[in-house]
DNA sequence: CTGTGTGCAAAGGGTTTGCAAGTAC
DNA sequence: GTACTTGCAAACCCTTTGCACACAG
């Protein structure tokens, strides 16, 4: 059983054609995905495979949810030790405004926040914009 | 010329009808509304008009969009001086998740994130989730 | 064998576009 | 009068649902 194979057994997930090449893509990228980029490069399925594939993903654990304010939702990777019911990416997710490419930073964490009274905080998305490393 | 219509002029924006009720309505509410909100309130109008209404408050500087990860965009007046050129939404966001609601949080601004070598921040978008202080 | 995953077709939303008629200035 | 705005219809996404067949465990 390889790498790709572990991390889906580990999720509870089956392991099917579908599901090993998307995690592979997942893992050759780093950075986050949307269903249109799936459906780019794994042309083998079909469009209604991926969104279920991520829709599994998103429910084991496996991926979370991007902010991104291009209107499609995105999706990463999450930390190796995220499941289902105890979610790590309290981390900034950066979009590059050249490339247009969104990663996750999770050496930045989220910074404390003093919300006025009354206001409880539960989770917070922060979604920063700019000029990436490489560009 | 009433306060609405003057900021509608302020704005470079013709005086309509649906621009002085969006606009009125946005100013009651002060939430961040989507166009299915507006929809259902401002039945005069039609669809696609109060799409181009966004759009053109958007473009004027007159509304900003709000992050939301409802999937449907939302839409919150700009603070008073903002213009096409010179936004200053650099606020936190909070969407309760008891009644739904997102609204503005103009005390709070955003912290100073930190980036690792090599990025370059332009904008930043901080979303918060939790219990608002009327839920 | 049983429960889950897949592909296809179709339905369902939200959003955009083209065009002719109407309106602001 | 001119340029912008509106309404209507239709097109165009993206996403979800139903169902029969195929596959993993």
């Amino acid at each position: 059983m390889n790498e790709i194979q572990k991390i889906l057994k580990t999720h509870q997930l089956r392991l099917t054609p579908c599901r090993e090449q998307t995690l592979d893509f997942f893992l050759q990228q780093q950075i986050a995905l949307s269903h249109a980029d799936l459906e780019r490069w794994l042309t083998a399925f079909d469009r209604v495979t991926l969104y279920r594939t991520l829709e599994s993903f998103l429910e084991k654990g496996l991926i979370h949810q991007v902010p991104d304010d291009s209107g499609t939702t995105k999706y990463a990777l999450c930390s190796t030790h995220c499941t289902h019911h105890a979610h790590h990416d309290e981390h900034v997710h950066f979009q590059c405004t050249h490339c247009g490419e969104t990663r996750c930073i999770e050496q930045v964490a989220i910074p404390d926040i003093q919300l006025p009274q009354g206001f409880r905080l539960q989770e917070a998305k922060l979604l920063v914009k700019g000029i990436c490393n490489r560009c």
